[in-house]
DNA sequence: GGTTGCGTTGACGTTGGCGGCAAGGTTTAG
DNA sequence: CTAAACCTTGCCGCCAACGTCAACGCAACC
């Protein structure tokens, strides 16, 4: 199939597989007009590259899981280097979580205090019995 | 004190201070040579801006924070519009969280099944017995 | 043979918080 | 007098994943 019906079939813009490919990460064959010619396969392996991607994955993260798929396994998560990207970007979430969550407390405190001081003041204002 | 000095005590770069005063966050005057004369007040203002920066406010939400401390208030935090963006920020973040959390979990999955997938072949390979 | 709708490459724009450099003016110390 | 150390404005670069446009080629239909 051409580009235009993988993007389609793939939810995405030629655009878009035109910026993989120049990345290495989508392989599609010419015909005789320089149209580029895509396989069937080629749709699994966008959209493993697109759910990748839509959890923070980088393309560089995600080039070992298309190789993966390309070296013929059903899954692109099973060769080792796809499984050393997994740890280390669950190690990331774990670390980016923490931070996130000391950010929460943070604003959790601050804004506790901030509506505790105008609370004050407002009873300042209108006076203690008010 | 000039903008070298301001630049040191705050712990940044000179650079970074046009930076803040292009985006109106800091509004030091001038001297008689168009140098940039800064008073101890813009010293606190420079420390409110990178702390929320650092939490992952960007400068258009911090704006309202040195607005409060400009208006005399102690805190940049107790004034409607930054107890606005707080909570708005609070929402983000918990939004984030929940995103990120489910992130963890897809992924933790995800390894889990690709390393019992390589158990799998690897007793496959080695025979049975193993 | 003209229109329409595909495809191609190349290049610039976006977002944010700066870093770094150029090309000059100012001030200060020696 | 000169060199060093400050200051000024202005502009390009960076990162990532594309969007968008330009200018063109190819294909198909009427």
């Amino acid at each position: 199939m051409r580009i235009g019906e993988l993007a389609e079939r793939a939810g995405t813009s030629a655009r878009t597989l035109r910026y993989y490919e120049a990345h290495g990460l989508v392989r599609p064959r010419r015909s005789a007009n320089g149209y580029r010619i895509y396989d069937e396969a080629e749709l699994r392996v966008v959209h493993e590259i697109r759910s990748l991607l839509a959890i923070g994955f980088g393309l560089d993260d995600i080039r070992p899981f298309v190789a993966c798929l390309r070296a013929g396994h059903d899954s692109g998560d099973v060769c080792p280097d796809s499984v050393a990207v997994l740890r280390r970007k669950l190690a990331e979430v774990d670390d980016y979580l923490d931070r996130l969550g000391s950010v929460r407390r943070r604003l959790h405190d601050q804004l506790a205090r901030a509506i505790a001081q105008r609370e004050e003041t407002c009873l300042r204002t209108r006076g203690p019995a008010g």
